[in-house]
DNA sequence: ATCTAAAAGCGAATCATTCTCGTTTAATAT
DNA sequence: ATATTAAACGAGAATGATTCGCTTTTAGAT
Protein backbone atom coordinates (compact mmCIF):
# COMPACT_ATOMS: atom_id res chain seq x y z
CA UNK A 1 0.00 0.00 0.00
CA UNK A 2 1.70 3.20 -1.04
CA UNK A 3 1.21 7.17 -0.45
CA UNK A 4 -0.32 7.07 -4.26
CA UNK A 5 -2.77 3.81 -3.22
CA UNK A 6 -4.13 5.79 -0.51
CA UNK A 7 -4.46 9.00 -2.24
CA UNK A 8 -6.85 7.31 -4.25
CA UNK A 9 -8.91 5.62 -2.06
CA UNK A 10 -9.65 8.50 -0.11
CA UNK A 11 -10.05 10.26 -3.62
CA UNK A 12 -12.76 7.71 -4.48
CA UNK A 13 -14.65 7.84 -1.60
CA UNK A 14 -15.08 11.76 -2.58
CA UNK A 15 -13.36 12.80 0.32
CA UNK A 16 -10.42 15.64 0.41
CA UNK A 17 -6.89 14.16 -0.06
CA UNK A 18 -4.96 16.42 2.75
CA UNK A 19 -1.68 15.36 4.44
CA UNK A 20 -3.72 14.48 7.78
CA UNK A 21 -5.33 12.35 6.33
CA UNK A 22 -2.97 10.11 4.33
CA UNK A 23 -0.64 10.14 7.56
CA UNK A 24 -3.36 8.60 9.62
CA UNK A 25 -4.01 6.08 7.31
CA UNK A 26 -0.53 5.50 7.14
CA UNK A 27 -0.06 5.30 10.61
CA UNK A 28 -2.60 2.23 10.83
CA UNK A 29 -1.12 0.15 7.97
CA UNK A 30 2.56 0.49 9.46
CA UNK A 31 1.60 0.24 13.10
CA UNK A 32 -0.27 -2.85 11.73
CA UNK A 33 -1.19 -3.86 15.40
CA UNK A 34 -5.01 -2.44 15.73
CA UNK A 35 -3.57 0.74 17.31
CA UNK A 36 -5.31 3.01 19.51
CA UNK A 37 -6.07 6.67 18.61
CA UNK A 38 -3.30 7.49 20.82
CA UNK A 39 -0.77 5.39 19.23
CA UNK A 40 -1.77 6.76 16.17
CA UNK A 41 -1.48 10.94 17.00
CA UNK A 42 2.46 9.48 19.15
CA UNK A 43 3.29 7.95 15.46
CA UNK A 44 2.20 10.56 13.06
CA UNK A 45 3.58 13.51 15.54
CA UNK A 46 7.05 12.02 14.86
CA UNK A 47 7.03 13.59 11.51
CA UNK A 48 3.88 16.04 11.61
CA UNK A 49 4.25 17.32 15.01
CA UNK A 50 1.49 19.78 14.65
CA UNK A 51 -1.24 17.24 14.09
CA UNK A 52 -4.32 18.50 16.44
CA UNK A 53 -5.92 15.60 18.50
CA UNK A 54 -8.93 16.40 17.45
CA UNK A 55 -7.97 16.30 13.77
CA UNK A 56 -6.75 13.01 13.93
CA UNK A 57 -10.61 12.17 15.82
CA UNK A 58 -12.05 13.79 13.06
CA UNK A 59 -10.23 12.20 10.40
CA UNK A 60 -10.41 8.61 12.24
CA UNK A 61 -14.78 9.05 11.66
CA UNK A 62 -14.53 10.21 8.16
CA UNK A 63 -12.83 7.34 7.47
CA UNK A 64 -14.65 4.62 9.46
CA UNK A 65 -17.91 6.33 7.81
CA UNK A 66 -16.16 6.08 4.26
CA UNK A 67 -15.34 2.39 5.60
CA UNK A 68 -11.83 2.74 4.70
CA UNK A 69 -11.15 1.39 8.52
CA UNK A 70 -12.90 -0.33 11.05
CA UNK A 71 -13.54 0.11 15.03
CA UNK A 72 -12.27 -2.74 17.08
CA UNK A 73 -13.46 -2.62 20.64
CA UNK A 74 -12.61 -5.21 23.59
CA UNK A 75 -14.49 -5.33 26.56
CA UNK A 76 -11.51 -3.59 28.36
CA UNK A 77 -9.76 -1.48 26.35
CA UNK A 78 -10.10 2.25 24.42
CA UNK A 79 -11.62 1.89 20.83
CA UNK A 80 -8.83 0.39 18.22
CA UNK A 81 -8.76 0.52 14.72
CA UNK A 82 -8.18 -1.64 12.03
CA UNK A 83 -6.88 -0.95 8.10
CA UNK A 84 -7.63 -4.46 7.32
CA UNK A 85 -11.24 -4.48 5.78
CA UNK A 86 -10.60 -8.10 3.98
CA UNK A 87 -13.23 -10.21 6.19
CA UNK A 88 -11.69 -11.51 9.17
CA UNK A 89 -12.02 -12.09 12.95
CA UNK A 90 -10.11 -11.53 16.32
CA UNK A 91 -8.47 -13.37 18.78
CA UNK A 92 -8.41 -11.49 21.87
CA UNK A 93 -5.92 -12.44 24.53
CA UNK A 94 -7.37 -12.07 28.20
CA UNK A 95 -3.75 -12.12 29.65
CA UNK A 96 -2.35 -9.74 27.34
CA UNK A 97 -4.38 -7.75 25.76
CA UNK A 98 -3.22 -8.37 22.60
CA UNK A 99 -5.34 -8.77 19.69
CA UNK A 100 -4.46 -10.33 16.90
CA UNK A 101 -6.11 -10.73 13.27
CA UNK A 102 -7.98 -14.07 12.41
CA UNK A 103 -8.28 -15.17 8.62
CA UNK A 104 -10.55 -17.80 7.81
CA UNK A 105 -12.32 -18.19 4.29
CA UNK A 106 -13.15 -21.45 4.95
CA UNK A 107 -15.17 -20.58 8.43
CA UNK A 108 -16.44 -17.40 6.65
CA UNK A 109 -18.37 -19.82 3.96
CA UNK A 110 -19.39 -22.07 6.98
CA UNK A 111 -21.10 -19.20 8.40
CA UNK A 112 -22.56 -17.73 5.73
CA UNK A 113 -24.04 -20.81 4.51
CA UNK A 114 -25.36 -21.31 8.08
CA UNK A 115 -27.46 -18.33 7.94
CA UNK A 116 -28.48 -18.95 4.75
CA UNK A 117 -30.17 -21.59 5.48
CA UNK A 118 -31.24 -20.22 8.74
CA UNK A 119 -32.33 -17.21 8.54
CA UNK A 120 -32.75 -14.51 11.93
CA UNK A 121 -36.41 -13.62 12.04
CA UNK A 122 -36.65 -9.98 11.59
CA UNK A 123 -33.02 -9.24 11.20
CA UNK A 124 -30.94 -8.47 8.08
CA UNK A 125 -27.55 -9.57 8.69
CA UNK A 126 -24.48 -7.35 7.34
CA UNK A 127 -21.83 -8.42 8.64
CA UNK A 128 -20.74 -11.22 11.26
CA UNK A 129 -17.80 -10.84 13.28
CA UNK A 130 -16.19 -13.40 15.76
CA UNK A 131 -14.51 -12.07 18.73
CA UNK A 132 -12.76 -15.45 19.97
CA UNK A 133 -11.42 -15.14 23.72
CA UNK A 134 -8.77 -17.11 24.94
CA UNK A 135 -4.75 -17.56 25.73
CA UNK A 136 -2.21 -17.19 23.51
CA UNK A 137 0.22 -20.36 24.66
CA UNK A 138 4.26 -20.40 23.73
CA UNK A 139 4.46 -21.90 20.63
CA UNK A 140 4.85 -25.82 20.21
CA UNK A 141 8.76 -26.28 19.14
CA UNK A 142 8.15 -28.84 16.47
CA UNK A 143 4.97 -27.12 15.34
CA UNK A 144 5.15 -25.96 12.02
CA UNK A 145 5.15 -22.13 11.07
CA UNK A 146 2.07 -21.12 9.79
CA UNK A 147 0.52 -17.74 9.55
CA UNK A 148 -2.92 -16.61 10.58
CA UNK A 149 -2.17 -12.74 9.59
CA UNK A 150 -2.51 -11.99 5.56
CA UNK A 151 1.20 -11.93 3.69
CA UNK A 152 1.95 -8.53 3.06
CA UNK B 1 -34.43 -15.24 39.42
CA UNK B 2 -35.14 -14.31 43.39
CA UNK B 3 -33.16 -12.03 45.76
CA UNK B 4 -32.58 -15.11 47.51
CA UNK B 5 -31.07 -16.52 44.34
CA UNK B 6 -29.23 -13.53 44.21
CA UNK B 7 -27.48 -13.53 47.70
CA UNK B 8 -26.83 -17.72 46.96
CA UNK B 9 -24.92 -16.80 44.00
CA UNK B 10 -22.82 -13.89 45.95
CA UNK B 11 -22.10 -16.12 48.15
CA UNK B 12 -20.64 -18.72 46.65
CA UNK B 13 -18.17 -16.52 45.24
CA UNK B 14 -17.04 -15.72 48.54
CA UNK B 15 -18.57 -12.05 47.66
CA UNK B 16 -19.99 -10.36 50.95
CA UNK B 17 -23.10 -10.14 50.41
CA UNK B 18 -24.58 -6.16 50.16
CA UNK B 19 -27.41 -4.54 49.93
CA UNK B 20 -26.04 -2.22 46.67
CA UNK B 21 -24.33 -5.54 45.34
CA UNK B 22 -27.57 -7.12 45.39
CA UNK B 23 -29.29 -4.10 44.17
CA UNK B 24 -26.91 -3.87 40.91
CA UNK B 25 -27.38 -7.73 40.20
CA UNK B 26 -30.78 -7.30 40.37
CA UNK B 27 -30.94 -4.19 38.22
CA UNK B 28 -29.27 -5.89 35.67
CA UNK B 29 -31.55 -8.54 35.34
CA UNK B 30 -34.40 -6.65 35.83
CA UNK B 31 -33.89 -4.11 32.94
CA UNK B 32 -32.60 -6.86 30.73
CA UNK B 33 -31.49 -5.46 27.55
CA UNK B 34 -27.83 -4.55 28.29
CA UNK B 35 -28.04 -1.85 30.26
CA UNK B 36 -25.29 1.14 30.78
CA UNK B 37 -23.92 1.86 34.04
CA UNK B 38 -26.04 5.00 34.09
CA UNK B 39 -29.31 3.02 33.46
CA UNK B 40 -28.45 1.02 36.46
CA UNK B 41 -27.80 3.83 38.73
CA UNK B 42 -30.94 5.22 37.62
CA UNK B 43 -32.64 2.21 38.32
CA UNK B 44 -31.66 1.71 41.92
CA UNK B 45 -31.67 5.08 43.02
CA UNK B 46 -35.36 4.92 42.78
CA UNK B 47 -35.26 2.24 45.74
CA UNK B 48 -32.23 3.27 47.29
CA UNK B 49 -30.99 7.55 46.32
CA UNK B 50 -27.55 7.44 48.57
CA UNK B 51 -26.02 4.74 46.34
CA UNK B 52 -22.62 6.31 45.07
CA UNK B 53 -21.59 6.32 41.79
CA UNK B 54 -17.95 4.68 42.26
CA UNK B 55 -20.02 1.88 44.51
CA UNK B 56 -21.84 0.73 41.39
CA UNK B 57 -19.07 1.03 39.44
CA UNK B 58 -16.87 -1.34 42.00
CA UNK B 59 -19.92 -3.51 42.01
CA UNK B 60 -20.17 -4.28 38.71
CA UNK B 61 -16.50 -4.90 38.45
CA UNK B 62 -16.32 -7.38 41.41
CA UNK B 63 -19.40 -8.64 39.35
CA UNK B 64 -17.31 -9.26 35.89
CA UNK B 65 -14.41 -10.28 38.15
CA UNK B 66 -16.34 -13.69 39.39
CA UNK B 67 -18.26 -14.28 36.44
CA UNK B 68 -21.89 -13.10 37.64
CA UNK B 69 -22.22 -10.93 34.57
CA UNK B 70 -20.59 -10.39 31.87
CA UNK B 71 -19.53 -6.80 29.54
CA UNK B 72 -20.67 -5.89 26.42
CA UNK B 73 -19.36 -3.58 24.44
CA UNK B 74 -20.38 -1.86 20.77
CA UNK B 75 -18.25 0.17 18.48
CA UNK B 76 -20.27 3.21 19.39
CA UNK B 77 -21.30 3.15 22.87
CA UNK B 78 -20.35 2.90 26.46
CA UNK B 79 -19.99 0.01 28.34
CA UNK B 80 -23.14 -2.38 29.10
CA UNK B 81 -23.88 -5.18 31.14
CA UNK B 82 -25.39 -8.16 30.33
CA UNK B 83 -26.45 -10.60 33.58
CA UNK B 84 -27.59 -13.96 31.17
CA UNK B 85 -24.38 -16.11 31.22
CA UNK B 86 -25.86 -19.25 29.50
CA UNK B 87 -23.81 -19.21 26.26
CA UNK B 88 -24.78 -16.44 23.39
CA UNK B 89 -24.71 -14.41 20.88
CA UNK B 90 -25.31 -10.18 20.25
CA UNK B 91 -27.83 -8.88 17.41
CA UNK B 92 -26.02 -5.29 17.09
CA UNK B 93 -28.56 -2.85 14.83
CA UNK B 94 -26.38 -0.31 12.87
CA UNK B 95 -29.76 1.65 12.75
CA UNK B 96 -30.76 2.15 16.62
CA UNK B 97 -28.25 1.16 18.79
CA UNK B 98 -30.32 -2.07 20.11
CA UNK B 99 -28.58 -5.36 21.12
CA UNK B 100 -30.65 -8.25 21.51
CA UNK B 101 -29.52 -12.23 22.26
CA UNK B 102 -29.20 -14.35 20.27
CA UNK B 103 -29.60 -18.03 21.51
CA UNK B 104 -28.49 -21.09 19.45
CA UNK B 105 -26.97 -24.20 20.37
CA UNK B 106 -27.02 -25.70 17.48
CA UNK B 107 -24.60 -22.77 16.09
CA UNK B 108 -22.34 -23.19 19.26
CA UNK B 109 -21.94 -27.02 18.87
CA UNK B 110 -21.23 -26.38 15.03
CA UNK B 111 -18.27 -23.84 15.77
CA UNK B 112 -16.98 -25.67 18.96
CA UNK B 113 -16.84 -29.11 16.65
CA UNK B 114 -15.34 -26.24 13.85
CA UNK B 115 -12.73 -25.44 16.21
CA UNK B 116 -12.45 -29.05 17.59
CA UNK B 117 -11.14 -30.05 14.31
CA UNK B 118 -9.20 -26.56 13.40
CA UNK B 119 -7.34 -26.09 15.91
CA UNK B 120 -5.71 -22.13 15.99
CA UNK B 121 -1.85 -22.39 16.55
CA UNK B 122 -0.54 -21.30 20.11
CA UNK B 123 -3.77 -20.20 21.24
CA UNK B 124 -6.21 -21.66 23.34
CA UNK B 125 -9.82 -20.74 23.26
CA UNK B 126 -12.02 -19.47 26.11
CA UNK B 127 -15.11 -18.54 24.32
CA UNK B 128 -16.39 -17.76 20.71
CA UNK B 129 -18.98 -14.75 21.04
CA UNK B 130 -20.37 -13.67 17.41
CA UNK B 131 -21.31 -9.87 16.87
CA UNK B 132 -23.99 -10.29 14.24
CA UNK B 133 -24.26 -6.75 12.67
CA UNK B 134 -27.26 -5.32 10.49
CA UNK B 135 -30.51 -3.74 10.38
CA UNK B 136 -33.62 -5.10 12.65
CA UNK B 137 -36.62 -5.04 10.00
CA UNK B 138 -40.32 -4.91 10.75
CA UNK B 139 -41.80 -8.46 11.07
CA UNK B 140 -43.53 -9.84 8.32
CA UNK B 141 -47.12 -9.84 8.96
CA UNK B 142 -47.50 -13.53 8.40
CA UNK B 143 -44.35 -15.08 10.16
CA UNK B 144 -45.00 -17.00 12.88
CA UNK B 145 -43.98 -15.32 16.51
CA UNK B 146 -40.69 -17.40 16.75
CA UNK B 147 -38.46 -15.73 20.03
CA UNK B 148 -34.68 -15.12 19.94
CA UNK B 149 -34.56 -14.96 23.83
CA UNK B 150 -34.83 -17.39 26.74
CA UNK B 151 -38.24 -17.94 27.81
CA UNK B 152 -38.19 -16.29 31.59
C1' DA C 1 -20.71 -8.52 71.43
C1' DT C 2 -16.40 -7.60 69.31
C1' DC C 3 -13.14 -7.46 65.72
C1' DT C 4 -11.36 -6.83 61.18
C1' DA C 5 -10.92 -6.93 56.43
C1' DA C 6 -13.79 -5.80 52.81
C1' DA C 7 -17.04 -2.73 50.94
C1' DA C 8 -19.44 1.69 50.55
C1' DG C 9 -19.58 6.65 50.26
C1' DC C 10 -18.06 10.98 48.53
C1' DG C 11 -15.59 14.49 46.19
C1' DA C 12 -11.95 15.18 43.34
C1' DA C 13 -9.20 13.55 39.59
C1' DT C 14 -8.36 11.29 35.19
C1' DC C 15 -8.46 10.63 30.57
C1' DA C 16 -10.46 9.50 26.11
C1' DT C 17 -13.19 11.85 23.15
C1' DT C 18 -15.90 15.87 21.42
C1' DC C 19 -16.97 20.68 20.79
C1' DT C 20 -16.20 25.60 19.45
C1' DC C 21 -14.66 28.72 16.59
C1' DG C 22 -11.27 31.33 14.21
C1' DT C 23 -7.89 30.14 10.49
C1' DT C 24 -6.17 27.53 6.64
C1' DT C 25 -6.47 24.71 2.60
C1' DA C 26 -7.92 21.43 -1.25
C1' DA C 27 -10.70 21.21 -5.09
C1' DT C 28 -13.13 23.47 -8.73
C1' DA C 29 -14.27 27.06 -11.73
C1' DT C 30 -12.79 31.39 -13.89
C1' DA D 1 -2.52 31.28 -12.48
C1' DT D 2 -6.22 33.14 -9.36
C1' DA D 3 -10.33 33.39 -7.04
C1' DT D 4 -13.98 31.11 -4.53
C1' DT D 5 -15.88 28.35 -1.10
C1' DA D 6 -17.05 24.48 1.40
C1' DA D 7 -14.46 21.40 3.91
C1' DA D 8 -10.77 20.51 6.97
C1' DC D 9 -7.56 21.92 10.53
C1' DG D 10 -5.60 23.61 15.13
C1' DA D 11 -5.77 24.91 19.86
C1' DG D 12 -7.74 24.75 23.85
C1' DA D 13 -11.83 24.27 26.55
C1' DA D 14 -15.57 21.18 27.68
C1' DT D 15 -17.72 16.81 28.43
C1' DG D 16 -18.72 12.65 30.43
C1' DA D 17 -17.74 8.00 31.69
C1' DT D 18 -14.87 5.85 34.83
C1' DT D 19 -11.46 5.69 38.65
C1' DC D 20 -8.85 7.24 42.80
C1' DG D 21 -7.91 8.39 47.67
C1' DC D 22 -9.56 8.70 51.69
C1' DT D 23 -12.88 8.04 55.55
C1' DT D 24 -16.71 5.64 57.42
C1' DT D 25 -19.60 1.67 57.61
C1' DT D 26 -20.70 -3.15 57.60
C1' DA D 27 -20.76 -8.32 56.76
C1' DG D 28 -19.21 -12.21 58.50
C1' DA D 29 -16.09 -14.68 61.63
C1' DT D 30 -14.51 -15.57 66.50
Amino acid sequence: MTITDIQQQLSEKGLKVTPQRIAVLEAIIKLNNHPSAENIIDYIRKNYPNVSTATVYKVLDALVDNELIKRVKTDKDVMRYDAILHAHHHLYCTKTDKIKDYFNDDLNHLLANYFKKHRILDFEIADIKLQIVGKFTSPKKNALKKRNSLPK
